[in-house]
DNA sequence: CTGTTAGCGCATTCAT
DNA sequence: ATGAATGCGCTAACAG
């Protein structure tokens, strides 16, 4: 590899004066640049980013990190996460955090390679982030909530969300509503159950254990939980699901059991993925802005990396997509 | 921020020591490693990686490029890189090719940031990715044929899987078959619909440029094309789409005029994801090899990176995924 | 086992 | 306009 030396050496100019021909500082004649650039092509000379950024002390990048780069589910995050930084003449790059302690995300976040940084991903311990967040160093998170001056939280109202989904379903004429969770440990998952409760609660239902199911957020889970239900015996009048996901496999258990959807029972999921307008019957959910969500989070990002002094909580509404899985249950 | 200086200084020890015991180098006594971790911790010291990697000159981490993070196309293809990346000890980022010259995705492929690169962003040029590899810093890309000593191909066959697609619609009984295309320039494009023009020549069905529309690998695109299809008066017996997104937009378009698939018309896919299990009916589709495609270019990555010489192109077989989209066509 | 020292490649003074 | 010199933070060879 070429460095500056070589090409300063090759133009037969001082080493600082290709640089600032590089770099298009004016104080250079047109005559040497000319000069420069044509020994730079000529040895394909490419800077050295990583020394260049070691010197400037900022990287103008910032990383969003994901628990699973693969998930269909971040799409819309991810598009509002890279608008922004796009137009901010930022560059964004992603990175998983499996494998934890050791994964390319926690290098990232605690050494000093990016200028913020963005977490959802459940596979980050509090402590991770706690111990990287620093002056300078902006961290929002998305799925937790952290008391700390450098870390802010962008939040999707899940608790409001949950507790539209379950009014929806009470409004239809169900007063036995099942609740198949996401993962206990999940801090979405506590609030979208306390929204049922509280939904519950308000209409004076009483909340019955039996109908709180546990699952973990995949298909799968989804199916297993709903194979479980009914097996319990009897059946409730509605399932809320705690992601659409486990929606979908809690669909096809249904099916398998010749349960319809909605006549015989309604379902409802949350976060209105892609799939749901393409299950039969379609999924009527809870859409979370996340395009917004990730859109906000950088914005906040460049906000407090230029000075400013912003918010540490932002909480984003959702809102009630109705599809086909609800029906109003006839009075008997 | 506190340096390694620093934390010397505080434990009381020569900045190698520093560095030594934090890189828990065996020569350090336990003793002074801890006073150094001790020191280390109460200044809230973090490395700084850039400085390290500038050092050590390798950075221990792999590319994925792609013109668009927020695809679900690309699941597939990235955890397969994610998994022999990290099973290699090797840090994955992925970043997006927005932007074009100026995107992150290109500063990472002209500076020194990365050991390697696999490329699939068609919105980067083959010049710059010409440009880029170089000795020592190897580049896989999936979507072109490129000719350099550093670059390396590794390539689902999209002839193959386009001949297999529209051969079994001949075998159906099928023999006026519409394809709707990608992007002209893609590559993709251009091989699948090679495959296609094979497997009519090879059924001695002639081609008919009125069966080809353009379309543009998108939805709307899919839906658009079939539009112009079904207005242009005729229709076909059968239906190629360049890829499933397209599919799934001609489904909608073909619904809204009352045509069933697939008693009315065949059509079929191509790529596998995962909706097409779940539109109705089920679309029969070419499953590319998505996973194996981002493992191999990785573990190619593995191999040249340790100084062995690899061939420089390999070519994946696609299957075809039989669902409910394609009708044997009655005899009249 | 510990400390000294020389760079990694570049940007940036400060004189000339 | 140019060149020599300095240091960013870290690692690793070498000497003790």
């Amino acid at each position: 590899m070429a460095t500056i030396k070589d090409v300063a050496k090759r133009a037969g100019v001082a080493l600082s004066t290709a640089s600032y021909a590089l770099n298009n500082n004016p104080k250079i004649s047109p005559a040497t640049r000319k000069k420069v650039e044509e020994a730079a092509k000529e040895l394909n000379y490419k800077k050295n980013g990583i020394a260049s950024d070691l010197k400037r002390a900022n990287t103008n990048t910032i990383a969003l990190i994901l628990s699973d780069l693969s998930g269909p589910f971040y799409s819309d995050l991810i598009q509002g996460v890279q608008d922004i930084t796009t137009a901010n003449g930022y560059d964004l790059i992603a990175c998983n955090s499996i494998g934890g302690e050791q994964s390319t995300a926690v290098k990232f976040l605690k050494e000093k390679r990016v200028d913020g940084a963005i977490i959802l991903a459940y596979n980050i311990s509090d402590e991770i982030a706690v111990e990287s967040a620093r002056q300078g160093f902006p961290i929002v998170v998305l799925d937790r909530t952290l008391d700390n001056e450098f870390i802010y939280r962008v939040h999707v109202d899940n608790e409001q969300g949950a507790y539209t989904a379950t009014e929806f379903l009470i409004k239809h004429g169900h007063n036995e509503i099942a609740y198949i969770s996401g993962p206990s440990i999940s801090y979405d998952n506590q609030r979208r159950f306390q929204g049922y409760l509280n939904a519950l609660k308000d209409s004076k239902i009483d909340y019955q254990p039996k109908w709180q199911i546990p699952g973990d957020f995949t298909r799968e889970g989804g199916y297993r939980a709903t194979k479980l239900l009914i097996a319990q015996g009897n059946l409730p009048q509605a399932i809320f699901y705690a992601n659409d996901e486990m929606a979908i496999g809690g669909m096809q258990a249904l099916k398998e059991n010749n349960i319809g959807i909605p006549n015989d029972i309604s379902i409802i999921g949350y976060d209105d993925i892609e799939l749901t307008e393409f299950v039969s019957p379609p999924l009527t959910t809870i859409r979370q802005p996340k395009y917004e969500a990730g859109a906000l989070s950088v914005h906040l990002i460049f906000r407090i990396l230029s000075g400013e002094t912003v918010e540490h909580n932002y909480n984003l509404p959702t809102q009630l997509v109705e599809r086909g899985s609800v029906k109003h249950k006839e009075v008997n």
